[in-house]
RNA sequence: GUGGCUGUAGCUCAAUGGCAGAGCUCCAGAUUGUGAUUCUGGCUGUUGCGGGUUCGAAUCCCGUCAGCCACCCCA
């Protein structure tokens, strides 16, 4: 038996899990605020789930190959239950259980954190946030032009453009229809559709062999690619009419990697970065498949994910300007308290609270230090104003810190020259 | 889960087998009622961790952990 070594306590967080210091917290605040702010634009509303789920909800929805990637344990109940992976089936899972009580169609959006246990690389951790936004009850290509719109503006509310971001939709009917056309059976279109995903990213050598067992051969399959996508004239219509038609593209080899999809499928695609930024689909059968038929719902959905995004955001300079700027915005004080004669504190504090209760946001020393100090902890912090209180109250200056002009007024006047 | 590269001060890095260093940051002072610049001083290390080779290891070897990158997978 041997002498457990002691253990040395890490300062690190663990792997693929990340420290939010002030300023990332601050650039996070940003993500979330704009997509808050859109998402209540398009009349969705906020919901939140369990962070830990049964493990089963993701078992029973895609078969137990995801299991050694869920972030799984078993609790003290003797449960076998995860973190959430992903929002959908929660969000599935809580739309089916109160199904009578929202009219429809229903549109939900949330920002969650999510886990898998995987190596982490370059934009895929451990922990990360998505914003959700779904659509339930709802089966009509209005709603479906609604949910693109809105993944379009999602991004525009950053300052993206048609140049940095577009669309990529398909319908994986397409694929239902070709494969019926050759007398495929239904059962092996996920391995069919597995190999039109890595298209992409797999040489020809490695997909014509595939396509063969199919009896599909590369030559058809490119002549079938090349045709216009018959069946979109209605959406796009739908989104010429919001000027939006220039951010999508129809592209026949966008499946999607989740098994539920039934329908229209899309990616928000970033191709200065080769990557997606979203994605999303028609999951009209989960909710009967998660409750064995007892609720059946349409639904359309997407999540966007917090880590490309940033790396995105941080790469394009406009973007990277606007994200800095808001950042800096948000953490400046209005007004820096600057204590000259440390006989007046009591009467400092007093006028500090007031302005903090008339929504200022103000700081001041904590404990007695010298003018000079005040001033650069004042600019530091990005301090639009410093109120001083010296011997002279109850006059107090008031120094505008960007132009170096002071003035002199009452007390009870500083609020009203703040401008509030 | 597989492979490649990298781990030295809070940060960026130097030191190629021979005294562990620099810049920046941070703190203090020059300056006891006004912010910049400058100058001066100060703090900071089990060189990721463990073992091996050697008179001597940050340096060479093995292991391990972590990070980055590419696979795998992608909810």
């Amino acid at each position: 038996m041997d002498t457990p070594a002691p253990i040395k306590l890490s300062l690190q967080p663990l792997p693929g899990f990340r420290d939010f210091y002030p300023a990332e917290h601050a650039v996070r605040t940003y993500i979330f605020e704009t997509w808050r702010r859109v998402c209540r634009s398009y009349a969705f509303a906020e919901y939140d789930g369990p962070m830990l789920e049964p493990e089963e909800l993701y078992v029973k929805k895609s078969g137990g190959e995801l299991v050694g990637q869920l972030f799984n344990f078993v609790d003290k109940g003797k449960r076998a239950v995860a973190l959430r992976p992903e929002m959908t089936p929660t969000v599935a899972r809580m739309l089916a259980v109160r199904d009578r009580d929202y009219k429809k169609p229903v549109k939900w959006f949330s920002i969650a954190s999510f886990f898998r246990y995987e190596k982490q690389q370059d934009g895929r951790l451990r922990e990360f946030c998505q914003l959700n936004c779904d659509l339930f009850g709802d089966r009509s290509t209005g709603g479906e032009a609604e949910l693109l719109s809105l993944a379009i503006d999602l991004f525009r509310a950053f300052g993206l453009t048609a140049e940095d971001f577009h669309l990529r939709v398909n319908d994986r009917g397409v694929w239902d229809d070709f494969l019926g056309a050759r007398g495929i059976a239904p059962e092996r279109r996920p391995d069919f559709l597995q190999i039109i995903d890595k298209l992409e990213r797999e040489p020809r050598a490695v997909s014509e062999p595939k396509l063969a067992e199919f009896s599909v051969s590369w030559e058809e399959l490119q002549a079938f690619l090349a045709e216009p996508a018959p069946s979109f004239g209605p959406l796009i219509a739908e989104l010429e009419a919001r000027g939006l038609r220039e951010f999508v593209r129809f592209d026949a080899t966008i499946v999607r990697g989740l098994a539920y999809y039934t329908g229209l499928v899309f990616e928000v695609f970033a191709p200065a970065h080769g990557r997606a930024l979203a994605g999303g689909g028609r999951y009209d059968d989960l909710i009967a498949t998660l409750t064995d038929g007892a609720v059946s719902q349409h639904a359309f959905g997407f999540a966007v994910g917090d880590v490309v995004l940033e790396k995105v955001l941080r790469a394009v300079p406009h973007t990277r300007a606007r994200l800095e700027e808001s950042v800096r915005a948000a953490s400046a004080l209005d007004a820096y308290g600057v204590i000259a004669d440390e006989a007046r504190r009591p009467e400092a504090l007093g006028l500090f609270a007031q302005l903090r209760a008339a929504g200022l946001r103000l700081d001041y020393p904590l404990a007695a230090a010298k003018v000079g100090k005040q001033f650069q902890a004042a600019e530091a912090a990005g301090a639009r104003y410093a109120v001083v209180i010296g011997a002279e109250w109850p006059q107090v200056k008031l120094k505008t810190l960007a132009t170096r002009t002071e003035e002199a007024c009452a007390a009870e006047e500083v609020l009203a020259r703040l401008g509030r």
